[in-house]
DNA sequence: AACCAGTGCAACCGCCGTCAG
DNA sequence: TCTGACGGCGGTTGCACTGGT
């Protein structure tokens, strides 16, 4: 991903790829909420987009939405996450389903980022203790065993908390729930392509002007 | 100030199911 | 029944950003 390819002059009947321009972005707005959604690759045509359908289609849900919410997952949602990923698995869109305004998309790169490290963590956890026991037969006095197993271990316990669904899982503190929380609240976005920031609320306001 | 490693997320890819012709 | 177009979904990639050295 990523590489503007093509520059907007040439290459006119190529395919556009990578990040969205703000262009881009009003014209796919525009054309919906003045024709609603329709079949995604004719839409993308209809609108003068040099994207795929699919392209447009998730751009639309995962960004422009104006009922996507973005910022803190809280902690209830996070608890309902973990509650309903372990009843569905990775049905991310599933899970999106009651989570107002969250995206697959957005569920399922939380899970990835956030989540998964901490069941590896876990995992680690739990490798480091196992091989621990099994040398903790060696005695405390040989230099080798110096550090005891359990005082190596709970280092690691103190950057991952079991698993369950428990709050110690998650950020126990508003503090570490903000810190936790990435910085997208106000979700200004840099193109580094263009040098275009904008955010929704901008492009919401230019699309009413429009 | 420069470099590097880790992190987070937007966007792409490929597969599968559905449906109309 | 077959086939192609399309949408939906989960997995993956790669870039921008950030914090540490």
């Amino acid at each position: 991903m990523g590489t503007e390819r093509l520059s907007s002059s040439q290459d006119d009947d190529e395919v556009r790829k990578g990040p969205w321009t703000m262009e881009e972005d009003l014209m796919l707005m525009n054309y919906i909420a003045n024709h609603g959604e329709g079949v995604w690759n004719s839409l993308a045509k209809a609108a003068g987009l040099k994207r795929t359908g699919k392209s447009c289609r998730l751009r639309w849900l995962n960004y422009l939405r104006p009922d996507v919410r973005r910022g803190n997952i809280t902690p209830e949602e996070q608890l309902l996450i973990m509650e309903l990923h372990s009843k569905w698995g990775n049905r991310w869109s599933k899970i999106a389903r009651h989570l107002p305004g969250r995206t697959d998309n957005e569920i399922k790169n939380y899970w990835r980022t956030r989540i998964q490290k901490h069941i590896k963590q876990q995992e680690e956890v739990e490798r480091v203790r196992d091989q621990m026991i099994s040398i903790g037969n060696c005695s405390e006095t040989n230099d080798d065993c110096a550090i005891s197993p359990c005082s190596q271990v709970s280092s690691f316990c103190n950057v991952a908390e079991p698993m369950e669904i428990s709050h110690d899982y998650f950020p126990s503190s508003q503090g570490d729930m903000e810190a936790m929380a990435y910085q997208h609240t106000t979700w200004d976005r840099g193109d580094g392509a263009n040098d275009n920031y904008w955010s929704m609320e901008d492009l919401w306001s230019m699309q009413l002007l429009d």
